[in-house]
DNA sequence: GTTGCAAATGCAACTTGTTGCATTTGCAAG
DNA sequence: CTTGCAAATGCAACAAGTTGCATTTGCAAC
C-alpha cells in the first residue's frame, strides 16, 4: 500500500498501530469515526489505545492520507484520500446525502485564486441545505 | 431587539438566561465560542448554568439567529446572524483570516440550485488553504 | 393578583476527545 | 544479532460538551 511508503519516506515509523488504523480506514465502507475505529481495533486487539488512535488520525490528516470531513452528526469522519476526493451536500431536512464530483467546485476554486490568490483545500466539502424533494413539499 | 421577537412568535419563552447569551454574542467584537460566552456571564450572574448555554446556542442556531462556524481552533464560534453574513478563507500555514462579502458565493448557491435542486445554506463558510503571502515564499 | 402547567433550567453523571509523562519499541548503525 | 535512542505508545488525569431527570419559572388564562 503506497500510504507506507509515505510514511517511512516521511521517517515516521511504520507501526503495528498505525498500520492497523490505516487498513480500518480503507476497509470502511463509508466514512468513519476515530469512535468506530477504536471500537472495531479494540475488540481485536485489545492492548490499542484510544489516545493512539486520535494521534495517529491527526497524523494522517495532515499528511493527506486520510481527508476529515464533518457530516453533522457531532464527530469528524475520515476517509482514505487514496480513494479519490469529493463533496457531499446534506440537507438538513431529511438527511439525504447527495455525492458531487471534485471538479464541481472547479470554478470555485479557480476563482479564488483569481480573486485572493488564495489556493484553496476544495477537496472535501460538506454544504448543508434543503433537497429539491424537500422544496417541493 | 428584533430576536426577542422572533422568540416570542415562534412560542419560545424570553428566559433572563435567554437575554443574557443574545446581548453577550451581539456585542462580541468578534466570533465568540460557548465557553467563552459561559465564562463571561458566570463572572456576573454565577447561577447560569453550562448546559443551559449549550441548549440556548442550539436553540439560537436552529431559528438562525445566529451563525455557526468552525475556524479550526477546535471550538464552534457564534456570530449574531443580525449583523450580517460573510465567509472566511483561512490560511492553514500562517493562519491569517481573509472575510469575503455573502456574496461571493451566489454563482456556486445558484449552480448547485440549477444542477441538483439543492437550495444550499452557504451563510457561513470556511475554506481552508494558503493565502498568496504563503504560496509566494 | 392568583393559578396551572408545559417549557426551561440546574444539577450531576456521563461521553468524547486531549494532554503530560513514564515506559516501551521501531529501526538504523555498528 | 546487539545496542542506543528518539519516536511512539499506554496510562491516568483532565477538559469540553451532552443527557436524564427533578425542580423552578415564564406566561397565558381566569
Ligand atoms: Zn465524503
Ligand atoms: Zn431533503
Ligand atoms: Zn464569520
Ligand atoms: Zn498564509
Amino acid at each position: 500500500m503506497l500510504c507506507y511508503e509515505v510514511l517511512h519516506a516521511k521517517g515516521y515509523r511504520l507501526t503495528p498501530q498505525r498500520i492497523l488504523v490505516l487498513k480500518t480506514i480503507y476497509h470502511a465502507d463509508n466514512h468513519i469515526s476515530a469512535e468506530e475505529i477504536y471500537e472495531q481495533l479494540h475488540d481485536r486487539f485489545p492492548y490499542i489505545n484510544k489516545s493512539t488512535i486520535y494521534r495517529i488520525l491527526e497524523l494522517l490528516s495532515g499528511l493527506k492520507l486520510v481527508t476529515e470531513s464533518n457530516l453533522g452528526d457531532g464527530c469528524i469522519r475520515y476517509h482514505a484520500a487514496i480513494k479519490g476526493h469529493h463533496h457531499h451536500l446534506i440537507c438538513r431536512i431529511c438527511g439525504k446525502v447527495i455525492d458531487l464530483e471534485e471538479s464541481t467546485l472547479g470554478p470555485l476554486k479557480a476563482s479564488m485564486l483569481r480573486d485572493y490568490g488564495f489556493d484553496a483545500d476544495l477537496r472535501h466539502m460538506v454544504i448543508s441545505g434543503v433537497c429539491s424533494d424537500c422544496r417541493s413539499s
